[in-house]
DNA sequence: TCGATTTGTAGCGTTCTGCAACGTATCACG
DNA sequence: CGTGATACGTTGCAGAACGCTACAAATCGA
């Protein structure tokens, strides 16, 4: 309950036109009054002021068809990026992406076992030391997201469990920050991928929508709820795998019985399919291919546990979009149909009737640009303060 | 995306000390600067605006025990209303409510059978002009707020489907406002209890709430997330009473099997305690008093059914709190260890850990004040405004 | 009764945005 | 190739809102 003074409009309105020039990529001044509402002379100074902090450029205006003096166009600054860090089962994943979304690069450390906190940090830590001539030279760096397969205290970025990686009680965002010099924030690699999609992928400018991404380990989920991502009150909101959706006595990673993840899962289609490995597009081919009866009917079981985790949600959130990702996609992409009368026959019509099913757009890149887009976020809030720390340009 | 001005900031800062007001009945001057953050002399410029346009009013310091210049109290003004409209099965409830939270009045117009959408408007219109002379002699009234037990869409007060009362697509905001002459707006009746007990009853400052009503004719539900009421795309969100809790046949009222709906019933406690009627608080007790074992085993079922409902709300939506009205209070207060224990089975401890299960603490006037709530919404966004209408005194 | 403390009040300065007038770049048309 | 129309950037000025400072007022405690 604060009350605003010219600071904080000043703040604000810096935030909302670095906010629309890093979602849509670039726009013309002209396109940012109209956006805005405000004043031509307001967005010059506004403009002004981005590009002195060296957060946007401004380009001469292209060819446009249009009658009139033309208009520049302002980007993102290519220097500004934040590293994007996923710890995973076999490996550490560490990338450096741009506030326009797009990832620079990215360095996949794997490794024999599933690491410890202490040795993804180190690991992330290394890749970053190597990393950090190029990044002091060419980049400002704001920061360092994290997307872990758990739940993550979202405040401080503690890891309360992960039950993949066998983490407890990890002060993760604490550690990496004290070995990079960087300021770190962590959350859960399924809520930033809502949000990666949310920004540049399926779910661009929807306001309500789920998000379930199907992984070897499990199902995590996020939710946007009225144009702004669910966390819950600690940040754990959004595990839909732990939804129960049928009598059955299957146990999930959890220890929970009759849920989604127990019921609906990678392990079972890839053995019905005789497949050893296999990556999300090689599963969904596969599955594309198949004629066995079994797999069909494999497909169909799952897709009718599926149906009702998703139903369940449909009716309590009533969301615009729900965004499948990983093997749940390629449930949908082999039986859209009959998911989406499942989904219909275990929801309420009105609540189904405003919803669409669809799959995940982004690819590889998606924990990337959801753990970096976690980094950018005080940025977005509030250009006039980059945070300081190595590599970090002083103005 | 809109960028703000000067005037944005005025009305941003009316906002604020019109809702602290609202929220907390009175507050001093002194309170409120510390309470936003503005200076001494801004406040007093903001609350002398709203002093003039009648929404609030100044009165002298009770002693405090404090040293210093004492600082004049602020509160709601007594004048300010809003309707409140309430149609069920077999009543249609009106009300006055003032912006305080005082429910000044409160006419309940029994039928003999489920109103028609017409017979609603045309009992509330005729109440409401019953009340004429004494709303244009001492009220302001701001607009009409229906709590309507269905799906309402939200920007249109568009009833899409309320079962109960057989209504389909019917258009009662409208009907409403035509016959009235006021503002009219429309919810769902939980989602407007989950409003008015987050604001007023068990969930005072809590931005992250479930609330499920159990009433006679099934269950309904509303959250708050993330500090804001959530209402899905359309405004149907918080349908919990038809998430599939087992694989049981059983039907609920929308046609859907082995939903919260259909396993958890009013109907099934009274027969089980050879009842045929009674209100929420008499449940409760009938309940308590029982030592049946059939009465204790129709219980327990109804408790684990309500915990696997819960669980997955909570491990979606990991909240601060669960506030439970209607019979499923009375389940609360027979065996609050069992309810809990059996949440807890099925949920995820990190999310479970966070959350409290209590009672819905507004009685009788929960409606009332939820769907008052509706209609101040948008005086409360802007204060300056004041919607006119017969009634509303002109400044 | 006096000092300390807290808060209201009044006037001034700062900051930011909106507005209006003018300059400029492009397109369409002859 | 020149001219008018159109759209947009630029500049200087005005208005609005809040913070700050100094002073007045009201209370408590000694």
């Amino acid at each position: 309950m604060q009350g605003s003074s010219h600071d904080d409009v000043r703040r604000h309105n810096l935030s909302v036109v670095l906010r629309l020039v890093h979602r849509s990529g670039a726009a013309s001044r002209s396109q940012l009054t109209r956006a805005t509402g405000l004043n031509r002379s307001t967005i010059a100074a506004l403009v002004a002021e981005l590009v002195d902090r060296g957060l946007v450029v401004e380009r001469e205006p292209s060819s446009t068809n249009q009658v009139g003096r033309p208009s520049p166009i302002v980007s993102v600054s290519e220097q500004v990026v934040a590293l994007a860090v996923n710890p995973e089962i076999d490996a550490v994943t560490i990338g450096i992406v741009g506030l326009d979304g797009q990832v620079h690069r990215r360095v996949r450390y794997p490794t024999d076992q599933s690491p410890s906190v202490l040795e993804a940090v180190n690991i992330a830590a290394a890749v970053i030391d190597g990393m950090r001539g190029e990044l002091e030279a060419k980049f400002k760096v704001v920061g360092i997201g994290v997307a872990v397969p758990g739940l993550v205290r979202a405040h401080d970025g503690l890891v309360r469990h992960a039950p993949h990686l066998g983490w407890l009680d990890e002060p993760l965002a604490e550690m990496l920050e004290a070995a990079t010099g960087y300021p770190v924030l962590a959350a859960n690699d399924a809520s930033l991928g809502a949000m990666a999609e949310r920004f540049f992928g399926a779910g661009k400018g929807i306001t309500d929508l789920i998000y379930l991404n199907g992984g070897a380990s499990g199902i995590g989920g996020g939710m946007i709820v009225g144009g702004a991502a669910a966390g819950g009150i600690a940040g754990y909101a959004g595990e839909f795998g732990h939804t129960r959706v049928s009598d059955s006595n299957r146990v999930d990673s959890a220890g929970l019985r009759g849920t989604l993840e127990a019921e609906v899962t990678r392990r079972e289609l890839l053995e019905v399919l005789g497949l050893a490995g296999a990556d999300a597009d090689e599963l969904e081919q596969a599955l594309l291919a198949s004629t066995s009866p079994a797999v069909r009917a494999e497909v169909n079981r799952q897709i009718d546990h599926l149906a009702v985790a998703l139903a369940g949600a449909i009716n309590i959130l009533n969301p615009q979009l729900v965004v499948l990702g990983g093997f749940l996609a390629a449930l949908l992409a082999v039986d859209a149909d009959r998911l989406r009368s499942a989904v219909a026959s275990h929801s309420l019509g009105a609540a189904f009737g405003t919803v669409r099913l669809s799959a995940a757009e982004l690819g590889s890149n998606l924990l990337m640009i959801g753990a970096a887009e976690l980094a950018f976020e005080g940025l977005l809030d509030d250009p006039a303060e980059l945070p300081a720390g190595p590599g970090a340009v002083s103005t």
